[in-house]
DNA sequence: ATATAACCTACGGATAAAGTAGGAAATAAA
DNA sequence: TTTATTTCCTACTTTATCCGTAGGTTATAT
Protein backbone atom coordinates (compact mmCIF):
# COMPACT_ATOMS: atom_id res chain seq x y z
CA UNK A 1 0.00 0.00 0.00
CA UNK A 2 1.64 3.14 -1.49
CA UNK A 3 1.07 6.04 1.31
CA UNK A 4 2.10 9.48 0.33
CA UNK A 5 4.06 12.19 1.87
CA UNK A 6 1.01 14.35 2.62
CA UNK A 7 -1.29 11.84 3.94
CA UNK A 8 1.75 11.04 6.14
CA UNK A 9 2.63 14.46 6.66
CA UNK A 10 -1.33 15.12 7.37
CA UNK A 11 -1.51 12.26 10.14
CA UNK A 12 2.38 13.74 12.05
CA UNK A 13 0.82 17.05 11.99
CA UNK A 14 -2.14 15.53 13.73
CA UNK A 15 -0.37 13.51 16.38
CA UNK A 16 1.95 16.74 16.74
CA UNK A 17 -1.04 18.70 17.28
CA UNK A 18 -2.62 16.29 19.93
CA UNK A 19 0.89 15.77 21.31
CA UNK A 20 0.95 19.41 22.25
CA UNK A 21 -2.50 20.12 23.15
CA UNK A 22 -1.81 22.70 26.23
CA UNK A 23 -4.17 25.14 25.53
CA UNK A 24 -2.10 27.37 23.51
CA UNK A 25 -2.08 27.22 19.68
CA UNK A 26 0.65 25.59 17.91
CA UNK A 27 2.46 27.09 15.38
CA UNK A 28 3.23 25.26 11.57
CA UNK A 29 6.72 26.50 12.42
CA UNK A 30 7.37 24.69 15.59
CA UNK A 31 5.59 21.25 13.56
CA UNK A 32 7.54 21.90 10.42
CA UNK A 33 11.03 22.03 12.66
CA UNK A 34 9.84 18.93 15.02
CA UNK A 35 9.12 16.77 12.54
CA UNK A 36 11.29 17.75 9.52
CA UNK A 37 8.84 18.85 7.07
CA UNK A 38 9.16 21.98 4.51
CA UNK A 39 7.22 24.24 6.70
CA UNK A 40 5.47 25.75 3.30
CA UNK A 41 4.59 22.64 1.73
CA UNK A 42 2.95 22.08 5.25
CA UNK A 43 0.86 25.22 4.79
CA UNK A 44 -1.03 23.49 2.18
CA UNK A 45 -1.74 20.23 4.09
CA UNK A 46 -3.27 22.00 7.07
CA UNK A 47 -4.90 23.80 4.78
CA UNK A 48 -7.07 21.12 3.78
CA UNK A 49 -7.89 19.88 7.37
CA UNK A 50 -8.59 23.29 8.48
CA UNK A 51 -11.02 23.53 5.64
CA UNK A 52 -12.56 20.51 6.55
CA UNK A 53 -13.06 21.66 10.17
CA UNK A 54 -10.52 19.44 11.59
CA UNK A 55 -8.41 21.83 13.20
CA UNK A 56 -9.12 25.57 14.16
CA UNK A 57 -6.62 28.74 13.51
CA UNK A 58 -5.41 31.79 15.20
CA UNK A 59 -3.80 34.43 13.26
CA UNK A 60 -1.54 36.30 14.64
CA UNK A 61 1.66 36.24 16.70
CA UNK A 62 1.36 33.34 19.53
CA UNK A 63 -1.28 31.87 17.30
CA UNK A 64 -1.09 28.83 15.37
CA UNK A 65 -3.00 25.45 15.02
CA UNK A 66 -5.42 23.53 17.33
CA UNK A 67 -7.91 20.17 17.20
CA UNK A 68 -10.99 21.28 17.46
CA UNK A 69 -11.97 17.99 19.30
CA UNK A 70 -10.10 15.63 21.32
CA UNK A 71 -7.60 13.07 20.13
CA UNK A 72 -9.89 10.09 20.56
CA UNK A 73 -12.97 11.98 18.86
CA UNK A 74 -10.19 11.86 15.69
CA UNK A 75 -10.40 8.65 13.15
CA UNK A 76 -7.64 8.69 11.36
CA UNK A 77 -9.59 8.27 8.04
CA UNK A 78 -11.27 11.73 8.45
CA UNK A 79 -7.73 12.64 7.94
CA UNK A 80 -6.76 10.30 5.27
CA UNK A 81 -9.65 11.04 3.00
CA UNK A 82 -9.06 14.16 3.01
CA UNK A 83 -5.14 14.00 2.12
CA UNK A 84 -4.60 10.81 0.53
CA UNK A 85 -5.95 10.57 -2.97
CA UNK A 86 -6.32 6.93 -3.01
CA UNK A 87 -8.76 7.19 0.01
CA UNK A 88 -10.70 8.95 -2.05
CA UNK A 89 -14.38 8.21 -2.95
CA UNK A 90 -14.26 6.85 -6.25
CA UNK A 91 -17.25 8.99 -7.16
CA UNK A 92 -18.33 7.20 -10.91
CA UNK A 93 -20.29 4.25 -9.42
CA UNK A 94 -20.33 2.53 -12.99
CA UNK A 95 -21.79 -0.76 -12.25
CA UNK A 96 -18.48 -2.66 -13.14
CA UNK A 97 -18.81 -6.70 -12.90
CA UNK A 98 -16.59 -6.26 -10.19
CA UNK A 99 -17.74 -3.81 -7.66
CA UNK A 100 -18.45 -6.69 -5.08
CA UNK A 101 -14.69 -7.02 -5.26
CA UNK A 102 -13.89 -2.74 -4.80
CA UNK A 103 -16.58 -2.96 -2.07
CA UNK A 104 -14.99 -5.40 0.04
CA UNK A 105 -11.28 -3.36 -0.43
CA UNK A 106 -13.10 -0.52 0.67
CA UNK A 107 -14.88 -1.99 3.43
CA UNK A 108 -11.59 -3.69 4.64
CA UNK A 109 -9.85 -0.32 4.27
CA UNK A 110 -12.71 1.46 6.38
CA UNK A 111 -12.27 -1.29 9.31
CA UNK A 112 -9.20 0.11 10.30
CA UNK A 113 -8.88 4.04 8.74
CA UNK A 114 -12.82 4.19 10.46
CA UNK A 115 -11.79 2.57 14.11
CA UNK A 116 -7.87 3.69 14.50
CA UNK A 117 -7.96 6.81 16.53
CA UNK A 118 -5.68 9.85 16.76
CA UNK A 119 -4.93 8.65 20.43
CA UNK A 120 -4.74 4.80 19.70
CA UNK A 121 -1.68 6.54 17.55
CA UNK A 122 -0.22 8.21 21.06
CA UNK A 123 -0.62 5.03 22.79
CA UNK A 124 1.41 2.98 19.62
CA UNK A 125 3.58 5.34 19.47
CA UNK A 126 4.74 5.75 23.22
CA UNK A 127 4.55 1.96 23.90
CA UNK A 128 7.02 2.25 20.96
CA UNK A 129 9.26 4.65 22.46
CA UNK A 130 9.14 2.45 25.80
CA UNK A 131 10.48 -0.42 24.15
CA UNK A 132 13.18 1.07 22.52
CA UNK A 133 14.46 2.94 25.99
CA UNK A 134 14.84 -0.69 27.92
CA UNK B 1 -10.63 3.58 -2.65
CA UNK B 2 -10.04 4.95 -5.80
CA UNK B 3 -8.77 2.15 -8.19
CA UNK B 4 -7.31 3.27 -11.84
CA UNK B 5 -8.65 2.53 -15.32
CA UNK B 6 -5.48 0.03 -15.67
CA UNK B 7 -6.38 -1.90 -12.68
CA UNK B 8 -10.17 -2.03 -13.53
CA UNK B 9 -8.97 -3.25 -17.11
CA UNK B 10 -6.58 -5.45 -16.06
CA UNK B 11 -9.51 -7.34 -14.07
CA UNK B 12 -11.38 -7.32 -16.87
CA UNK B 13 -9.29 -8.50 -19.54
CA UNK B 14 -8.53 -11.63 -17.03
CA UNK B 15 -12.01 -12.02 -16.40
CA UNK B 16 -12.92 -12.26 -20.46
CA UNK B 17 -9.85 -14.73 -20.83
CA UNK B 18 -11.49 -17.06 -17.71
CA UNK B 19 -14.89 -16.68 -19.34
CA UNK B 20 -13.26 -17.66 -22.63
CA UNK B 21 -10.56 -20.54 -21.96
CA UNK B 22 -11.84 -22.85 -24.33
CA UNK B 23 -8.21 -24.04 -25.86
CA UNK B 24 -7.88 -21.56 -28.39
CA UNK B 25 -6.22 -18.12 -27.84
CA UNK B 26 -8.29 -15.15 -27.32
CA UNK B 27 -7.22 -12.11 -29.40
CA UNK B 28 -7.15 -8.40 -28.05
CA UNK B 29 -9.50 -7.30 -30.74
CA UNK B 30 -11.82 -9.79 -28.78
CA UNK B 31 -11.38 -8.25 -25.73
CA UNK B 32 -11.40 -4.76 -26.55
CA UNK B 33 -14.43 -5.06 -28.65
CA UNK B 34 -16.38 -6.80 -25.50
CA UNK B 35 -14.99 -4.56 -23.14
CA UNK B 36 -15.07 -1.75 -25.07
CA UNK B 37 -11.30 -1.06 -24.18
CA UNK B 38 -8.92 0.85 -26.25
CA UNK B 39 -7.24 -2.05 -27.81
CA UNK B 40 -3.90 -0.06 -27.53
CA UNK B 41 -4.29 0.38 -24.51
CA UNK B 42 -5.27 -3.11 -23.76
CA UNK B 43 -1.71 -3.84 -24.87
CA UNK B 44 0.10 -2.01 -22.98
CA UNK B 45 -1.87 -3.33 -19.60
CA UNK B 46 -1.45 -7.62 -21.27
CA UNK B 47 2.22 -6.52 -21.49
CA UNK B 48 2.32 -5.74 -18.09
CA UNK B 49 0.56 -9.38 -17.16
CA UNK B 50 2.59 -11.38 -19.67
CA UNK B 51 6.07 -10.38 -18.23
CA UNK B 52 4.35 -10.93 -14.97
CA UNK B 53 3.64 -14.69 -16.09
CA UNK B 54 -0.43 -14.55 -15.32
CA UNK B 55 -1.21 -15.05 -18.81
CA UNK B 56 0.96 -16.74 -22.10
CA UNK B 57 1.09 -15.11 -25.83
CA UNK B 58 0.47 -17.28 -29.23
CA UNK B 59 1.70 -14.31 -32.33
CA UNK B 60 0.68 -14.60 -34.99
CA UNK B 61 -3.32 -15.42 -36.89
CA UNK B 62 -5.28 -16.69 -34.22
CA UNK B 63 -3.05 -15.89 -31.98
CA UNK B 64 -3.69 -14.32 -28.28
CA UNK B 65 -3.34 -14.42 -24.94
CA UNK B 66 -4.17 -17.53 -22.83
CA UNK B 67 -4.78 -18.01 -18.81
CA UNK B 68 -1.38 -20.47 -17.44
CA UNK B 69 -2.89 -21.38 -14.62
CA UNK B 70 -7.43 -21.92 -13.69
CA UNK B 71 -8.95 -19.01 -12.58
CA UNK B 72 -9.28 -20.32 -9.15
CA UNK B 73 -5.63 -20.35 -8.90
CA UNK B 74 -5.79 -16.76 -9.50
CA UNK B 75 -5.69 -14.05 -6.62
CA UNK B 76 -6.64 -10.82 -8.19
CA UNK B 77 -4.30 -9.29 -5.59
CA UNK B 78 -1.67 -10.64 -8.29
CA UNK B 79 -3.02 -9.10 -11.14
CA UNK B 80 -4.24 -5.42 -9.22
CA UNK B 81 -0.29 -5.22 -7.51
CA UNK B 82 0.55 -5.61 -11.29
CA UNK B 83 -1.39 -2.89 -12.63
CA UNK B 84 -2.69 -0.56 -10.21
CA UNK B 85 0.27 1.30 -8.19
CA UNK B 86 -1.81 2.02 -5.20
CA UNK B 87 -1.19 -1.46 -4.08
CA UNK B 88 2.35 -1.47 -5.40
CA UNK B 89 5.08 -2.32 -2.63
CA UNK B 90 5.65 1.12 -0.61
CA UNK B 91 9.59 0.35 -0.78
CA UNK B 92 11.16 2.61 1.75
CA UNK B 93 10.42 1.50 5.36
CA UNK B 94 10.97 4.88 6.99
CA UNK B 95 10.18 3.27 11.05
CA UNK B 96 7.48 5.71 10.85
CA UNK B 97 5.65 6.24 14.07
CA UNK B 98 2.31 5.54 12.30
CA UNK B 99 3.83 2.56 10.99
CA UNK B 100 1.76 -0.16 12.77
CA UNK B 101 -1.67 1.79 11.03
CA UNK B 102 0.26 1.47 7.46
CA UNK B 103 0.83 -1.92 8.42
CA UNK B 104 -2.56 -2.46 9.23
CA UNK B 105 -4.00 -1.05 6.24
CA UNK B 106 -2.12 -2.94 4.04
CA UNK B 107 -3.27 -6.29 5.96
CA UNK B 108 -6.91 -5.52 5.71
CA UNK B 109 -6.67 -5.32 1.81
CA UNK B 110 -4.16 -7.94 1.89
CA UNK B 111 -6.92 -9.88 3.45
CA UNK B 112 -9.42 -9.42 0.35
CA UNK B 113 -7.01 -9.24 -2.56
CA UNK B 114 -5.00 -12.38 -1.76
CA UNK B 115 -8.25 -14.28 -0.63
CA UNK B 116 -10.61 -13.41 -3.67
CA UNK B 117 -9.66 -15.32 -6.78
CA UNK B 118 -10.54 -14.84 -10.62
CA UNK B 119 -13.12 -17.72 -10.24
CA UNK B 120 -15.12 -16.02 -7.59
CA UNK B 121 -15.51 -12.77 -9.67
CA UNK B 122 -16.92 -15.07 -11.97
CA UNK B 123 -19.06 -16.45 -9.64
CA UNK B 124 -20.60 -13.48 -8.74
CA UNK B 125 -20.71 -12.14 -11.63
CA UNK B 126 -22.66 -14.63 -12.73
CA UNK B 127 -25.00 -14.78 -9.50
CA UNK B 128 -25.42 -10.67 -10.25
CA UNK B 129 -26.38 -11.80 -13.85
CA UNK B 130 -29.04 -13.90 -13.04
CA UNK B 131 -30.65 -11.58 -10.34
CA UNK B 132 -31.20 -8.95 -12.87
CA UNK B 133 -32.82 -11.48 -15.62
CA UNK B 134 -35.60 -12.12 -13.13
C1' DA C 1 4.04 50.37 14.79
C1' DT C 2 6.00 46.10 14.30
C1' DA C 3 6.85 41.49 14.22
C1' DT C 4 4.48 37.28 14.00
C1' DA C 5 1.85 34.21 12.38
C1' DA C 6 -1.86 32.29 9.10
C1' DC C 7 -3.55 32.69 4.33
C1' DC C 8 -3.47 32.63 -0.81
C1' DT C 9 -1.87 32.04 -5.51
C1' DA C 10 1.21 30.76 -8.63
C1' DC C 11 5.07 28.28 -10.40
C1' DG C 12 8.40 24.19 -11.15
C1' DG C 13 10.11 19.48 -11.82
C1' DA C 14 8.85 14.77 -11.46
C1' DT C 15 5.92 11.12 -11.97
C1' DA C 16 1.84 8.62 -13.37
C1' DA C 17 -2.75 7.91 -15.93
C1' DA C 18 -4.97 7.15 -20.10
C1' DG C 19 -4.53 6.95 -24.21
C1' DT C 20 -2.60 7.48 -29.53
C1' DA C 21 0.50 6.25 -33.24
C1' DG C 22 3.64 3.67 -36.09
C1' DG C 23 6.18 0.23 -37.06
C1' DA C 24 8.84 -4.53 -36.28
C1' DA C 25 8.69 -9.39 -35.68
C1' DA C 26 6.52 -13.87 -35.59
C1' DT C 27 3.50 -17.17 -37.76
C1' DA C 28 -0.71 -19.65 -39.62
C1' DA C 29 -2.94 -20.02 -43.78
C1' DA C 30 -3.44 -19.07 -48.77
C1' DT D 1 6.36 -18.01 -50.50
C1' DT D 2 3.58 -14.43 -50.00
C1' DT D 3 0.03 -12.39 -47.19
C1' DA D 4 -2.75 -11.27 -43.50
C1' DT D 5 -2.98 -11.51 -38.76
C1' DT D 6 -1.57 -10.81 -34.37
C1' DT D 7 1.70 -9.84 -30.75
C1' DC D 8 5.48 -6.76 -29.44
C1' DC D 9 8.05 -2.45 -28.74
C1' DT D 10 9.08 2.40 -28.43
C1' DA D 11 7.84 6.90 -28.37
C1' DC D 12 4.61 10.66 -28.01
C1' DT D 13 0.56 13.57 -26.06
C1' DT D 14 -2.40 15.39 -22.55
C1' DT D 15 -3.93 15.82 -18.23
C1' DA D 16 -3.46 15.41 -13.37
C1' DT D 17 -1.27 14.86 -8.99
C1' DC D 18 2.90 14.93 -5.87
C1' DC D 19 6.27 17.43 -3.50
C1' DG D 20 8.07 21.43 -2.81
C1' DT D 21 9.47 26.65 -3.54
C1' DA D 22 8.47 31.46 -3.68
C1' DG D 23 6.27 35.80 -2.83
C1' DG D 24 2.94 38.47 -1.26
C1' DT D 25 -1.51 39.67 1.73
C1' DT D 26 -4.15 39.84 5.88
C1' DA D 27 -5.06 39.49 10.78
C1' DT D 28 -3.49 40.40 15.46
C1' DA D 29 -0.84 40.29 20.01
C1' DT D 30 2.61 43.01 22.01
Amino acid sequence: MKISMKGKYAVRLMLDLAEHDFGEPVSLKDIAVRQEISEKYLEQVVSLLNKAGLVRSIRGPQGGYRLVRKPYDYKVGEILRMTESCFAKDGDGEEDASMILWNRIDDAVSSVIDTVTLEDLLTWQNENAYNYSI
